[in-house]
DNA sequence: AATAGAAATGTAATAAGGTAACACGCGTTG
DNA sequence: CAACGCGTGTTACCTTATTACATTTCTATT
């Protein structure tokens, strides 16, 4: 049964896995982008709104040229500039995250200030969950402090079988 | 994969990051490569033992561009099968690894002993080092296990700037 | 030794991902 | 009104990776 929506779920099951009110999150989360450029400066022009919600249309990671694709039959740029540079703004604002291991993007579920994820990537369905990891990027920090090297950004990612696929193997 | 493990004469700095007899540790990993592929039933031929050597000459990640030029002008093939398919094998043998965050590939220098280790790699001067990632890994899979997802494999990588070009820097 | 089948190697062709360089239009602002 | 920065669009090109298929080499039998 669907689960009720609390208004600031600390997800133990993340909203990608279970089913919820996807609207609402898509809304909350374009408030949020407003919200957060506007102290910031930057400007939510067509195109990078066009592509957050791309993004946020589904809780998957699209590759530049699937989001192209989409910008391009809807009246905007069809070559891939378009896709990159509003991709790279939504990343540098914190409004999206790039996946290394998938080359692809996500929208940020959680824009906030100083906000460094883990990434649950289901090989099935391709659903992409966003996880604090400051546990996981503590141990990271813990094990580069004994060589003397300075962690300037990391990529965790893991790839497997998200609660629903697990399931349906079964 | 279940191997026993010999305790890890660790080095609290990763040899890539300090100098050492790297004619030893080329050496080395190719007789333990060979050890393993002898227990593994795989071949290794010459374009594969070649790719092994090219990847190890240097602590550095390398393309498969790069990889496929040197094959090509040692009288191997100049297509990037060529290159993919040594490289493909290498890592399927636990004998390289692909860094995501690079496209990129380097040597494994601890064939066997740690399969899943984090990288952390130099943005001045390139260089990578293999760490042992247990505990890290041990964080990403509480936070995992919560949530009921099931992590298949996971890629640990951290940017930032080696004990060496820290000193440089400074 | 002969040979069928599997494994490995090679090729060409193309897909997918990403960047550089430049032109135009639009709002600010001096 | 310039002059400017910024955003958007374009073309052209580069890098990375895969598909499909032909050929050779190994290996395990007879």
């Amino acid at each position: 049964m669907p689960e009720p929506l609390e208004p600031e779920p600390l997800e133990s099951v993340p909203a990608a896995f279970a089913p919820h009110d996807h609207r609402a999150c898509e809304t909350r989360v374009l408030d949020e982008a407003a919200d957060r450029l506007a102290e910031l400066g930057g400007r939510l022009t067509p195109v990078r709104r066009r592509t957050l919600e791309i993004l946020l249309e589904s809780h998957r990671a699209m590759g530049a040229y699937e989001v192209l694709d989409r910008l391009a039959t809807e009246g905007f740029g069809r070559q891939p500039p378009v896709a990159y540079r509003a991709l790279e703004f939504l990343v540098e604002h914190g409004l999206a995250h790039r996946l290394q291991r998938l080359n692809a993007f996500a929208a940020c579920l959680h824009p906030g200030r100083d906000h460094a994820p883990a990434f649950l990537i289901c090989r099935a369905c391709d659903a992409l969950a966003e996880l604090p990891a400051a546990p996981v990027r503590a141990a990271l920090a813990d094990l580069a402090a004994d060589t003397g090297f300075i962690i300037e950004r990391a990529t965790i990612e893991a790839v497997g079988l998200c609660p629903v696929c697990v399931k349906a193997a079964a």
